[in-house]
DNA sequence: CGAGCGCTGTATCGTATGTTACGAATTTTG
DNA sequence: CAAAATTCGTAACATACGATACAGCGCTCG
């Protein structure tokens, strides 16, 4: 039973006393953000003394006020990842479930790039367009799709680019391969990988630049990535959507070129013709 | 002036040490909830010690924690109560090139969807819940990664699926195991590849049910296809966009697993079982 | 290779915050 | 109109929170 607290108050609004119903209307007057201020703000605020406001939290349910700013957190949090919810409409739900899932992949896409500055893809770019630098790419069971995809083009653009394929075994061979002028690339969503933690932790100990590409609760590598990209995976699906890393993916393939222009032409001009 | 907390971050972001660069990536991760709760939860959520946290406050310029959160917690009043935010994004800075990539790829995929049929999907699901009948995936050049992302769920939730990677020699070895009732999944955008074509010939010419994903201008595969999605690749970038194919594959996924849910679940139980 | 610097975590401290007890004030009921 | 019940605020309390001092560590530069 996961009832909004903006709900609880209404219901309960006409059960209270003249001083705790001021707190109600005063937290519903610019909700929730009065809330999530002390307690003597919020009294302050609605006029009313302290202990007014833990007798109003506590009518609502809650056991202390922590556990009510955390629930008005929850709820935010959810309000704000979700921005299908910010219009106030369910979702126009046309037919079938189908276009459920895929309007929720527009949304996570466009949340995505919400959470990533300009500054931080031009800074990446800068990173992956040292053509002396080595790169290097791995991701997860359903990640290292996308990592191949990121490898194909940009094997294109630059040298230096290495998928790495196969097992956790296989990588740690080409560790010693990776220096401090390196980036490996990582795509990690839950659930997490021991093996590619394992794995990021070795090459961050060889000074290696990371760069990783993760969902909104952040694998625990993003602890030695110099870069973390958070993409949305949530979709009203069994599965976890990785359409928004793949959009960032294809996003930082097409910067890198651009950047790479002069470069890049020439490469793939000698690529034509050794055809 | 009253500059925004995040791009704050944005802008001090390179110059600040590796802890609080962690603490910063895991505030605008999901932003801005993180930063109304207490400082231990922060520092855990990013994986950091308390200190760290007080320090990257400190060095946004906040004299306390306290002043931070106010901080965060006037600019969501002003978000949250200004009408701006439901009409979508208040989000400023929206002048780069990125965000013309992504809004192309946002199009894309609706534009896609538009012209897939929910019977479509449903006849392609039919066709790819039967277990008795055999998966084949394959890809080219760059889709190739989304057909193994694909095969990597499918494998999954159902037996009889196969990547088929490596060289063209190395497919038509398998053309002995495909007959009528077996369902072939090819990608191709341009540049059409003539291996694939000339596969999809022979697997045709067995019987074989194809299901080809293509770009709007159609592969030549079309031809021998059953069913054909015809994704929107076109971005102002040098490259195709493969995003649109992408999303029509994860929404089949979800699909057949909704589908085969019964299946699968036993199916997924007994591999975690494995484990 | 060594010395210096900067960064980070552990442990401790002071304090602001939530909490509770109690009495005054207001309202309700007979 | 009086007495009781309920509500509300003042004041004291304990806890948990933010802040700080200090030491260990890795990194850079000479």
């Amino acid at each position: 039973m996961k009832t909004g607290v903006a709900e609880l108050i209404s219901d309960r609004m006409d059960t209270m006393p003249a001083g705790e119903r001021r707190a109600a209307q005063a937290l519903i007057a610019n909700y929730p953000v009065i809330g999530l201020k002390t307690v003597a703000e919020f009294s302050q605020a609605a006029g009313v003394s302290s202990p007014t406001i833990l007798r109003f939290v506590a009518r609502l349910g809650f056991q202390n006020y922590p556990e009510f700013q955390a629930a008005l957190q929850d709820e935010l949090a959810a309000q704000l990842q979700s921005p299908a919810s910010r219009a106030g409409l369910p979702q126009p739900s046309r037919h079938g479930s189908a276009p459920a899932t895929v309007e929720a992949t527009l949304d996570n896409i466009r949340e995505t790039f919400r959470h990533v500055s300009e500054k931080q893809i031009a800074d990446m770019v800068a990173l992956l367009s040292n053509p002396k630098a080595a790169l290097f790419l791995v991701g997860g069971r359903f990640t290292d799709p996308v990592a191949r995809y990121m490898a194909a083009h940009l094997t294109i653009i630059r040298p230096n680019v290495l998928h790495l394929t196969g097992q956790e075994s296989n990588w740690r061979d080409r560790l010693i391969d990776m220096g401090k002028r390196d980036v490996l690339l990582i795509f990690d969503i839950r659930r997490y990988q021991d093996s590619l933690a394992r794995f990021a932790e070795k090459a961050h100990q060889r000074g290696v630049h990371i760069i990783l590409f993760t969902d909104q609760w952040l694998s625990p590598i993003a602890r030695f990535a110099r870069h973390v990209i958070a993409g949305r995976t949530a979709v009203p699906s069994p599965w976890d959507s990785s359409a928004a890393l793949f959009v960032v993916a294809e996003t930082l393939i097409g910067e890198l070129t651009r950047r790479l222009e002069a470069d890049s032409a020439r490469r793939i001009g000698e690529m034509e013709d050794l055809r």
